[in-house]
RNA sequence: UCCGGGGUAGCUCAAUGGUAGAGCGGCUCCCUGUUAAGGAGAUGGUUCCAGGUUCGAGUCCUGGCCCCGGAG
């Protein structure tokens, strides 16, 4: 069995487990830091070992693009291509063309370039390539193909987000078109792998759709696992909408889905965020917060009850002789004081973000180590009642 | 002393005689399946001083006061 639940929790739906890949067991709950490209920004695979990144997330979308998935094929999978030998998880693509659709059409307002005129039709997305122009469709199908080529552990499905704000008919259609798009996967998924493959252990999970929508999310849910896949994954979360509605379609989605099966929340969260989604039956997530803010100057501070943020930029720091925080293990709050960082971070030095992305990528593996040993140690009810965000 | 150049936002500088702006800094905020070492907003002025010309002066004129360069 590819998950291995080890412990649950009494008060809630979190539980602890093992994901057993074909390149190694992946200790749950798990975040996993983003690496859109093949790469942690700013961050060595080696440091993201010694960090204690588990797993990564990739996009097939962006690999797709450049340098091409028959080069990374040709180099030996994505892993040799990128020295990870953990295992990698990578995104279908979909929802980055839909998100790309929308930066474009924010630009659009004051550029009339750069749209990249997004088709959603039956057979996949058709696009045009932003910086080329060249004309794309990304199918279910060749979305799967561009993984195997990767050779990722865990595959997802091509889906489809109708976008924020949530409609309901819009996303009922949303919905029903993942469905059928998820039985092509599988079909294709299956078809490949009796081929002579770069990762023959790969894992296909589904994803359910749903937006805030309790009757939708409960449809998705039955009718993705009912085609049983090796996981699955929330999406269609955090993208506008409040937290409160967020846990309400885990909530209204997770009873669906199989008790035994590996559950993915894409792109959440704040470590609030995660917590909760955890209570709610969540196995891993994946989200730039850390990694991103990091090169903004935003730094996590574990705090008892919570956490609060800083930002390094803010000149209250420049004369500031402390570490970040004095019981972080990371190399910056060991070895440098918030003053440097900040004169790192204001003279736009690479160092700091180097720094900053490592304090906080400990920060949440801190945090997800600590969610484990709360559900192992049935301790997880208090954390998951008083864990918050305290401000800066 | 003389000859040039110059004094405008915290700093560096813009602004045909017609509503004084920008960049940076400072301040506040944002970032959730990364087009992001990114983005938004607010604040910030006795335009060196005193006169004058003009409907109107940062701008032109006169006189000061400072700064920079050159010459002696």
């Amino acid at each position: 069995m590819a998950f291995e639940i080890t412990k649950k929790d009494k008060s809630s739906r979190a539980r602890a487990g093992i994901l057993h890949t074909a390149h190694g067991d992946v200790m749950t709950p798990v975040f996993l830091p983003v690496g859109t490209k093949g790469t942690v920004k700013s961050a060595r695979n080696d440091e993201l070992k010694n960090w204690g990144v588990q797993m990564v997330l990739a996009n097939t979308y962006h690999l797709w693009l450049q340098p091409g998935d028959e080069l990374i094929k040709k180099a030996g999978g994505l892993h040799r291509f990128m020295s990870w030998d953990g295992p990698i998880f990578t995104d279908s693509g979909g929802f980055q063309i839909f998100s790309l659709s929308k930066k474009a059409q924010k630009r659009a307002d004051s550029d009339e370039r750069n749209s990249f005129n997004v088709k959603v039709k039956e057979s996949g997305v058709s696009f045009q390539s932003g910086s080329s122009g060249e004309k794309k469709e990304l199918t279910p199908e060749l979305s799967v193909q561009i993984q195997s080529n990767l050779g990722s552990d865990v595959v997802l499905v091509l889906d489809e987000f109708p976008g924020y704000p949530f409609e309901y008919e819009k996303t009922k259609k949303a919905v029903e078109r993942t469905t059928r798009w998820a039985k092509r996967v599988k079909e294709e998924f299956s078809r490949l792998k009796k081929r002579k493959q770069i990762n023959p252990g790969q894992m296909l999970f589904g994803i359910i759709q749903g937006a805030s929508f309790p009757d939708l999310r409960k449809k998705s849910a039955e009718e993705i696992s009912a085609l049983g896949f090796d996981g699955y994954a929330i999406g269609g979360v955090a993208v506008g909408e409040s937290a409160e509605e967020m846990y309400k379609a885990v909530d209204t989605c997770v009873p669906f889905l199989e008790e035994n099966k590996f559950r993915h929340l894409l792109g959440v969260g704040t470590p609030e965020n995660i917590v909760q989604a955890v209570a709610r039956g969540c196995d891993s997530f994946d989200c730039v917060i850390p990694t991103r803010e990091a090169r903004h100057g935003k730094v996590y501070i574990s705090e008892k009850n919570g956490y609060k943020t800083m930002d390094i930029a803010k000149s209250k720091f420049k004369e500031d002789l402390r570490p970040l925080y004095k019981n972080c293990d990371c190399f910056a709050c060991q070895n440098h004081s918030r003053a440097y960082i900040h004169h790192l971070f204001k003279s736009g030095e690479i160092l700091a973000i180097r720094l900053l992305t490592e304090h906080n990528l400990r920060f949440y593996l801190k945090l997800m180590a600590k969610i484990r040993e709360a559900i192992i140690e049935q301790k997880f009810s208090a954390m998951k009642k008083n864990f918050k965000n305290l401000g800066i």
